[in-house]
DNA sequence: ATATCAAATTGTAATTAATACAATTTAATA
DNA sequence: TATTAAATTGTATTAATTACAATTTGATAT
């Protein structure tokens, strides 16, 4: 979450033209951490914009990506998911509630695949399970949490 | 690579009935290690037995899935991807010839998601970059190599 | 060996994520 | 303010996956 200008500024020191929608994206990723997917962004975003394309959409995802401002998960089966979150971390998927969890780790196993003679450009950490929450409500224990 | 009976084997284990659709599928995700898509497996397959159905592909697999017989893949962005082989391990996918590889190490990071408190069924550790026989040929050191 | 029947297969249609493309608009520069 | 390459829009298309009804078949009991 930051003030406007901060993403103009992300996009004028990648040479990226700025356009009211690649802002309105970035700062919608930045302030939805919860990696979502190009479909949740464009229905979010026409609620505001209501001449939003959805083409436009994956063309500015695509962009922000392209410059490593933004980067894409392959945790879910049918569809990337964008994250603003560039730093490496892992990520937890809960079978039930479905929410996707940041996890700051690091791997360490980089260094292991570079002795195969492979060059790593990317790691991609992800588990997949029941998350904590779920967990407690199974177990009778309602704390009346929000899962949102 | 083994016996058809294997392969029946394998599926009365599970109880699952046994159809000459999912020895087919199982024998080639066997001998095919190679992380093939449902599109692949099915026009493979489709030579040898054309009434065969894609849907009967996809649901076989499900149907092995669901066993835990094969495992699924999530490492590119369009299709899924099967792997026979359910012992964990790692991927590596080359962005330029494309084959994904088998990277025989196991994760060091599970116990830290369970302090999280967190279930963890699912481990998917991914690397992408360029891949050592990729990387020979850009040095031209050709050495004719396969890439198959 | 044969009849039975739930389950599997098939073929087609529907859904959905993603991409292609031509017309229009706009951000950046002069 | 005029210019222009790039971005946006809307629509059409592609491609992976799922839904579903009709038909076939594997396993069981007779
Ligand atoms: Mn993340
Ligand atoms: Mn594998
Ligand atoms: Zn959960
Ligand atoms: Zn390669």
């Amino acid at each position: 979450m930051s003030t406007l200008d901060h993403y103009v500024e992300i996009l004028k020191k990648g040479n990226i033209k700025v356009t009211q929608q690649r802002i309105d994206i970035l700062k919608y990723l930045d302030s939805h951490l919860s990696h979502p997917t190009a479909e949740e962004i464009f229905l979010s975003l026409k609620k505001t914009h209501p001449a939003l394309s959805k083409t436009t959409v994956y063309n500015s995802l695509d962009v922000l990506r392209k410059h490593g401002i933004i980067t894409t998960l392959t945790i879910t089966e049918n569809e990337l998911r964008y994250d603003f979150k560039t730093k490496m971390h892992h990520h937890f998927l809960c079978k039930k509630c479905g929410q996707i969890i940041d996890i700051d780790i690091s791997c360490p196993n980089i260094e292991k695949i570079s002795k195969f003679g492979h060059r790593v450009d990317e790691v991609h950490g992800y588990f997949k399970g029941i998350c904590k929450n779920c967990l407690d409500q199974g177990r009778g224990k309602n704390k009346s949490q929000s899962l949102t």
